[in-house]
DNA sequence: AAGTCGATATCGCCA
DNA sequence: TGGCGATGTCGACTT
């Protein structure tokens, strides 16, 4: 029942006991394996908020830095997870495999209960994760801060991150005239909230600087929607069109 | 090299080559099945944004409902991924595996190359997924609305979800002297995000009723930040502290 | 299909 | 560790 492969990177057990299961798993986790359990199960959680989840086939993959996740058919999120820094343990349980795992700061528990299970796997796993991203905020930041006049002619950006009473403003800095521009930068096209965060630091920054001439505050996005856009006029705040890319 | 259970709800490839693993993978997406291929590879993605991953072991898993995931070691996200409603394809390219996932609107495109390919397992998956969770901010509006003097004495809810120019309200209604009452829920302890949402709301309410005299905002929530708590007080709004469970 | 907002959001950064 | 905001956020619901 056990298929290794020459480079013993994974440990495969089809249709073990219960007992044997819970064995394979916690010696596996305890050699820094990544782990996934197949088989019909019961997932009860309880933490920051509480679930039950009644039976089914699930996925179960148990990963070396302590988080869990349990996948169904369906979704590419997991139906029940636990977040990295969990402590695993395999247990057998009335008969049945049971996995817990749990974590503090909060406290949150989470049970699967197995009524079966089809297949474990236990693989050795090694990986340097170096992810090189485009398209995000931080390329849109860089983008206008190596050409200011892509906000407007004249713009001249003073400072990122500045910190308000409000919150961190994405770029900070003053136009052709020498008026205080707040701009709020966004890699995709933005509704309502995206006003809110920008018109919050325009109020803050106002306040801070006793700046009675007043703040312009400018949303830097691909697009807007329409609500968007009609609470960007009540609040006298301005819109320009820009992708991360371009 | 290949083990099936009794119930043939699991089939498992060790260490196959790249034809006989590009043949199973497609046979089981074709099936419905929810497929896993473990090996080292490299992964591309080009969509809404775009990606590169160099080399490294990782856990790819395709959904029957479209979606794919690839795991590293570490992180309860996956390093890449693909929502529901994808296609799939696998084939063997320059001799290598190759999975190929496509979505439209937007359009967007996500290849992982396999290096080597340790094993491969196509599960039969069925689910009722009949998850029931608690302590959410649905459940915070069921408690207020079976008790509303829990926000205050004297308050009426007289609508929820109630819509206005810059969002909907969670609940709408009015004080014991017949003043209108905006109330932003959240389950959680808030930030300033939370009080610019509920400001939003007051503001657009305002504008809509006329209401010269004032409209009164609440946030409820378990707790709140210092930065929140002073806005909240600069905007003249309050804050009730109540948690979605007892 | 697009808009809006909640989420056990997760994740990364910074004080 | 907590606060704060971005995310290829996803997912659910409504229009």
């Amino acid at each position: 029942m056990t298929a290794t492969d020459a480079k013993e990177t994974v440990e495969t057990l089809v249709d073990p006991s219960a007992a044997t299961a819970s064995e394979r798993i916690d010696a596996a986790v305890d050699r820094g394996a990544l782990v996934t359990v197949f088989g019909r199960c019961t997932v009860d959680y309880e933490g920051r908020a509480a679930s039950e989840l009644g039976p089914g086939d699930r996925h179960v993959m148990l990963k070396p830095d302590g988080s869990v996740l349990v996948h169904t058919d369906e979704g590419q999120q997991p139906v029940n997870w636990q977040p990295p820094g969990c402590t695993h343990e395999a247990t057998v349980t009335e008969g049945s495999l049971r996995i817990r795992s749990l974590r503090s700061t909060p406290e949150e528990e989470l049970v699967v209960t197995f009524e079966s299970v089809a297949q474990v796997s236990a693989f050795a796993i090694e990986d340097q994760r170096d992810l090189s991203l485009s398209g995000t905020e931080e390329d849109l930041r860089q983008r206008i801060l190596a050409d200011p006049d892509l906000v407007e002619a004249g713009f001249t950006p003073l400072a990122t991150e500045r910190d308000t009473p409000a919150g961190a403003v994405d770029i900070y800095g003053e136009d052709a005239d020498g008026r205080t521009v707040v701009v709020e930068l966004k890699r995709r096209r933005v509704g309502p909230e995206a006003v809110g965060q920008l018109s919050r630091y325009v109020d803050a920054l106002e306040r801070d600087l006793h700046a009675a001439a007043g703040v312009r505050g400018i949303l830097v996005a691909p697009s807007v929607t329409e609500r968007a856009r009609r609470l960007l006029a009540e609040k006298g705040l301005e819109f320009v069109s820009l992708s991360p890319q371009a």
